[in-house]
DNA sequence: AGCGTGACGAGTA
DNA sequence: ATACTCGCCACGC
C-alpha cells in the first residue's frame, strides 16, 4: 500500500506525525462496516471534538488512505467529484441506495440515510 | 486582525 | 424538491 505516504505539502517536516484529531477522524472512518455510512457530523461528535466541516477537511486532506466513501454528507447526496467512484463502492458493497425520482431524473441516486447510517456500534440498538 | 471559503448541518420559506 | 440563512471551525490571503 504506497497510498498511504501523506501529502507532503500538507505536512512537510513530519508526514507521519497527523494532528491528534484527523489520526482520530481517520481511525473512525476505518471503523464503519461495508454497507453502511456515518455522516461529518457524526464523526465528529463520536471524537467529541471539532464539528463536522473539521472531519470533512481531514478526509479532503488525508482520505485516501481510508474508505472515505462511508463518511457521508447528512442529506445522502454523493460528494460533487467523487459520486460516480463511491456509487461503484456502494453498489459493490450493497449501501442502501434511494434511486432519483422522475422529476430528478438524471441526477445520480442519493444514500438512503435512514438505512444506511451506522451510529457508531449500535449501541443500544433494539432491532434485529 | 479581518474576511472569504469549504468533502457540513439544521432550520425556514 | 429547491434556495437561502446562520452556526460552526480551520485555513489561506
Amino acid at each position: 500500500m504506497s497510498e498511504e505516504r501523506l501529502p507532503d505539502d500538507a505536512h512537510p517536516a513530519h508526514a507521519d506525525a497527523l494532528p491528534e484529531f484527523a489520526e482520530r477522524a481517520l481511525e473512525v472512518a476505518e471503523l464503519i462496516p461495508p454497507g453502511r455510512v456515518m455522516t461529518y457530523g457524526d464523526v465528529a461528535e463520536w471524537l467529541e471534538e471539532g464539528g463536522p466541516r473539521q472531519v470533512g477537511r481531514v478526509m479532503a486532506l488525508y482520505g485516501g488512505a481510508v474508505p472515505w466513501w462511508r463518511v457521508v454528507r447528512a442529506d445522502g447526496v454523493l460528494l460533487p467529484g467523487h459520486e460516480l467512484r463511491a456509487l461503484e463502492h456502494y453498489r459493490a458493497e450493497g449501501t442502501p441506495l434511494k434511486e432519483a425520482s422522475r422529476a430528478a431524473e438524471g441526477h445520480l441516486p442519493r444514500l438512503d440515510m435512514k438505512r444506511a447510517r451506522w451510529d457508531g456500534g449500535e449501541r443500544a440498538q433494539g432491532h434485529t
